[in-house]
DNA sequence: GAGCTCATGT
């Protein structure tokens, strides 16, 4: 109800307001409200204002349709202004104007008015009104004051389904979905609430970011139970969810059930697709939708472009940014720099070149990704050159910059610059991350410094993880150093027990000395702890495709030809003499074995197939998820020759472009 | 009155 009060209550009001919640904190109320209103309303000066000082006596109808309006405009700034100017008139609101200003407080958010207006609406009776304490909830945790939230929720007589949803939604958005959790159980068993979509829509996010599978299949059965599975902002979250929780194919299988589905939902899918791996599908169901004519937004473009860089395809990478501008996203920062990133793990730094040139203004993020790109290719003298066009352009780098730059140095083994430029971040006040540890361990070990490393490593503030004892355990594997060798894989095998490939790397340090009862002694160890080796593959684009293939894979229809190939290469290989490495190989077998096997490896097989199935001259782009190995390397250096093809290899690693016999890194990964 | 997709670089 609207009230006019006299002058004198109004300083009651005052009164009552400073003492009764001293205990809260009087000093913030006041400076809350005297101080905020009243500076508010001389500083400023609104529409709102003119219209209400065109009246010459604005009557609380007045005031109240003039904070309706903003609000509906989202002006919440002007809605506290007036309600401000509205208090000084001496008027007190009534529980629907209490209601915009905890809407705008929270929209802003206002934290001292926010805190005001509770007490405010504590004062005026409102307590028990569940409407007003509802929005009161949410105010606060959005304040983040989750605590506080709980209390007023605790306290509330009469909950309805908007104060449980309300209180859950604040714990998932504040980061402790598993209270969110607790407190939807405690609803549906303490509670005679029946959950609205919206609740159970809270439910699912909160399943989704604990990544609880059987707690969301048990709310995707309450959504069917309810009648709620045609909402479609509920598919939305629940295919998140069953992708989240690695479950893409139920995702999948709930997204095919919508007939026209909307925006979001593409995205929900698609980025469910990019996020589990299964890059391939999420640039599928791209194309399907621009099929289809959805327009997409610039989420649907992350999602795509994060999932084509990680398949590393640069015919869809083309046809990606080529939808971009198509869309509008040109000079979308986010987007252009996800494309920069896009066309160097696709293999074209000349595309991502001309993209970070067309920014306009670049920021630190725009810099690094170009930066870390030229470093994936072993182009250091690019990156280095752009690290210091950068600093010239008075941006400042960040560590992410350091990264890029120190594995650029790393990839082409640059010790003095790398060292440099480690103990240079200090400069611009960046402290060396556990990343910066690794990539320089890694380039100290590869140039044979492993004295230096080890101390390095002594010298870390933090813990070393894998990849700093993996990088020295390579270095050792490099340089043939048992002792040393061994105590490495000791820390990496506490750390990561059941990854094959650190097994192989003591083994083969083994191997070089020929101690074969310790290559069999760890052999037992790897058996015993169940470690396995990811199985290798490399694919190849033919005409925007990827085609895989696996070591000794016969499975391809051209697979005869496939190998007719091999064997032709094979003994021009011979012709060449190449000569190759067998003391890599772990097993112990016989030569001729140890050599089939390795014109098997995938890599092999996949330059075959591109080289039966494109034209004399075309460039051969392989992806494979494991390191180049030394015989595949050298191998493939050859071939580029005695074919003429230009070869691009991209490895778990980095890139390798072959031509005329050489290959970019110089012998150096 | 309450809710959701993603969030550029390692």
């Amino acid at each position: 109800m609207a009230c006019r009060r006299s002058f004198q209550s109004f300083r009651r009001f005052h009164y009552y307001f400073s003492s009764a919640f001293s205990q809260v904190s009087s000093s913030l109320l006041c400076c809350g409200f005297s101080h905020t209103y009243g500076y508010m309303f001389h500083a400023y000066s609104s529409l709102a204002q003119q219209l209400l000082d065109e009246i010459s006596q604005p009557n609380f109808p007045d005031f109240h349709n003039v904070i309706r309006r903003h609000s509906d405009e989202r002006s919440f700034t002007q809605v506290l202004q007036v309600y401000a100017s509205m208090l000084s008139h001496g008027f007190l609101p009534n529980g629907s104007t209490l209601n915009f200003i905890i809407k705008a407080c929270t929209a802003l958010p206002a934290l001292s008015f926010g805190w005001a207006v509770h007490a405010q609406a504590v004062l005026l009776g409102f307590e028990a009104a569940t409407f007003i304490q509802n929005g009161i909830i949410v105010m606060y945790a959005r304040f983040r004051e989750i605590a506080t939230a709980r209390a007023v929720f605790d306290k509330l007589a009469n909950k309805d389904v908007v104060s449980w949803t309300s209180i859950m939604s604040g714990y998932v958005q504040n980061g402790y979905p598993f209270d969110a959790l607790q407190i939807f159980r405690t609803m549906r068993i303490d509670s005679t609430v029946i959950p609205d979509f919206i609740a159970l829509v809270s439910a699912l996010k909160a399943c989704m970011d604990v990544g609880d599978l059987e707690q969301g299949s048990s709310v995707h059965v309450l959504v069917v139970k309810f009648g709620v599975e045609d909402e479609p902002d509920l598919l939305t979250t629940l295919i998140a969810m069953y992708a989240k929780c690695g479950q893409v194919h139920v995702a999948r299988y709930v997204f095919d059930q919508v007939t026209s589905p909307e925006p979001l939902l593409w995205n929900a899918m698609i980025s469910g697709y990019a996020k589990n791996g299964n890059a391939e599908e999420a640039v599928d169901l791209f194309k399907e939708m621009v099929a289809r004519n959805v327009q997409p937004d610039s989420i649907t473009l992350r999602s795509a472009i994060l999932a084509c860089a990680q398949v590393g395809c640069l015919e869809a990478a083309k046809w990606i940014w080529g939808s971009a501008n198509a869309n509008g996203f040109e000079s979308d920062m986010f987007v252009s720099t996800a494309v920069i990133d896009m066309f160097a793990k696709c293999g074209s730094m000349a595309l991502a070149h001309s993209v970070f040139e067309s920014i306009p203004k670049k920021d630190v993020v725009v810099w690094s990704a170009i930066i870390m790109g030229y470093g994936l290719h072993g182009q250091v003298k690019e990156a280095i050159e752009l690290f210091h066009g950068m600093i010239l352009s008075n941006i400042q780098p960040n560590d992410v910059t350091y990264v890029g730059l120190l594995s650029a140095c790393k990839h082409s083994g640059l010790v003095e610059e790398g060292r440099r430029y480690f103990y240079s971040m200090k400069e611009h006040a960046i402290e060396p991350r556990h990343q910066h540890y690794a990539c320089l361990v890694d380039l100290l070990g590869r140039s044979g410094h492993l004295e230096e490393a080890f101390m390095l490593i002594r010298e870390m503030p933090m813990a070393p993880k894998v990849t700093v004892w993996g990088a020295l355990l390579n270095a050792c594997r490099i340089y043939s150093n048992v002792e040393l060798g061994k105590y490495a894989a000791e820390q990496v095998f506490a750390i990561e027990p059941t990854n094959a490939g650190h097994y192989v790397q003591l083994s083969n340090i083994y191997a070089c000395f020929g101690m074969w009862k310790d290559v069999a002694r760890i052999r037992v160890l790897m058996k015993e702890r169940g470690a396995k080796k990811p199985m290798g593959f490399s694919s190849i684009e033919i005409n925007g495709k990827l085609q895989s293939f696996y070591a000794g894979d016969k499975s391809h229809s051209r697979s005869m030809e496939i190998y007719a190939m091999l064997d032709k290469l094979e003994a021009k290989l011979k012709k060449f003499g190449f000569l190759p490495h067998i003391d890599l190989v772990l097993h112990d077998v016989g030569h001729e074995e140890k050599e089939v096997s390795l014109r098997n490896h995938s890599e092999r097989i996949a330059i075959a197939y591109g080289l039966i199935s494109t034209p004399p001259g075309t460039t051969l782009r392989i992806i494979k998820n494991l390191r180049a190995c030394v015989n595949c390397h050298s191998a493939t250096k050859l071939i580029s020759k005695f074919e003429q093809r230009e070869i691009v290899v991209r490895d778990a690693n980095r890139f390798h472009h072959f031509k005329h016999g050489l290959c970019s890194c110089g012998d150096y990964w």
